[in-house]
DNA sequence: GCATAATCCGTCCGTCCGGTCGATAATCCG
DNA sequence: CGGATTATCGACCGGACGGACGGATTATGC
């Protein structure tokens, strides 16, 4: 009991990390039970046993995928001390070198266009987007407090460093030429600044 | 001949609007040649007379369709005269009436997805985009140089507003709820004003 | 060790869908 | 008015794929 437990976690998590590489290598309409088993070394049968249809595993494969970017970024901005370092502390988000960022942008548009036409993905991110701007709320709450941050509309400005943060990633993941990543970095930093500091110098 | 071709024209351009409507509305990965048959009044055999395949006919309608949206930004842009009317004249990117925007989102969201693994939406993408930043790079051109913005790297920045634009795009068509139009407007406003005005107040 | 259950496999079936094809109708041309 | 070309239809084919099923293998409990 203790151990079929086990392996049934093993087995999901195995079976999830499968489809999530291979999902973010070939897209969420290519993507075949048959592929997944072959990644995970198992048969077709042997993910019915743990998943009972496609949409399901697929659905939890994103839900996994957005929780361990959530959990990325709680993890890199909880080192900063700083209000303004703590809303600046997602430029991970451009680094090509990172496992979880080269295969998150592939996931996130996936989820983005399914968001288009399914409730499901439609709740799903909107749950992903508001833990985003609770984290950042945090911190621009935090620098408000401490006088900072001249700001009154701490989650509407959440949001929008939110989108800001997201609408920069889209082009530089999608046209790598045209925008490297210090263009990336250095623009979002500074709308992401104008938006906390208001009309200060 | 002149009737024939006149009709192609017109056949071609029919399809490809039922494409549009069917795509935006249930999604690429849901779309069949039967929907599209269906939407244009015509049957199976009839679109296989004007587009030989269905991956060619789906690429031509996104052409079609990111030709119109970027249309519709030149126009809106061109009647404006002052530089920063110019780079907040695209506002009309978060109102729900207009009904090219309504189908648009969906469009974008899908071709996105599509551009993670396919290098020809990915370059139909880059061209959109290009069109977009040459569009702002303009307007910010001359602003510099009639002296009011002080912005040296203008390619730069006109590919920060454009990203900016589509990341509150994302977040307010994505979660209506909890983005509002006014939300959208005034903070996209807010971030492009600081790019173009620099430092200052 | 044996029965029972859990795990896993490979095959098969039904469905869906893109593309093909021959037939038919409409249009053009001489 | 015929013959040729073009336009349109809808039936059909074949491949792909998700899911179901029955059996094999392994683990568990007694």
């Amino acid at each position: 009991m203790e151990i079929n437990l086990t392996l049934e976690k093993i087995r999901k998590a195995q079976i999830i990390e499968a489809a999530l590489r291979k999902i973010s290598e070939v897209g969420i309409q290519n993507i075949t039970m048959d592929d997944i088993a072959a990644e995970a070394k198992l048969s077709k049968g042997g993910i019915a046993h743990y998943f009972s249809s496609k949409d399901l595993l697929i659905k939890e494969t994103f839900r996994e995928f957005f929780a361990a970017i959530f959990l990325r970024g709680q993890k890199t901005m909880d080192q900063c001390a700083d209000p303004l370092d703590k809303v600046h502390s997602f430029m991970w988000l451009y680094s090509w070198e990172d496992p979880l960022v080269n295969i998150g942008y592939p996931m996130l548009f996936d989820a983005m266009a399914m968001a288009g036409h399914d409730a499901d993905y439609r709740s799903l991110l909107h749950e992903w987007f508001d833990g985003w701007v609770e984290l950042l709320g945090g911190a621009v709450e935090e620098g408000v407090a401490s006088g900072v941050f001249p700001v009154t509309d701490i989650q509407g400005t959440a949001r929008a460093i939110s989108a800001i943060y997201q609408g920069v990633a889209t082009r530089w993941y999608l046209d790598k030429d045209a925008h490297s990543t210090g263009w990336a970095v250095s623009y979002a930093k500074k709308a992401i600044s104008s938006l906390v500091n208001g009309s200060k110098k």
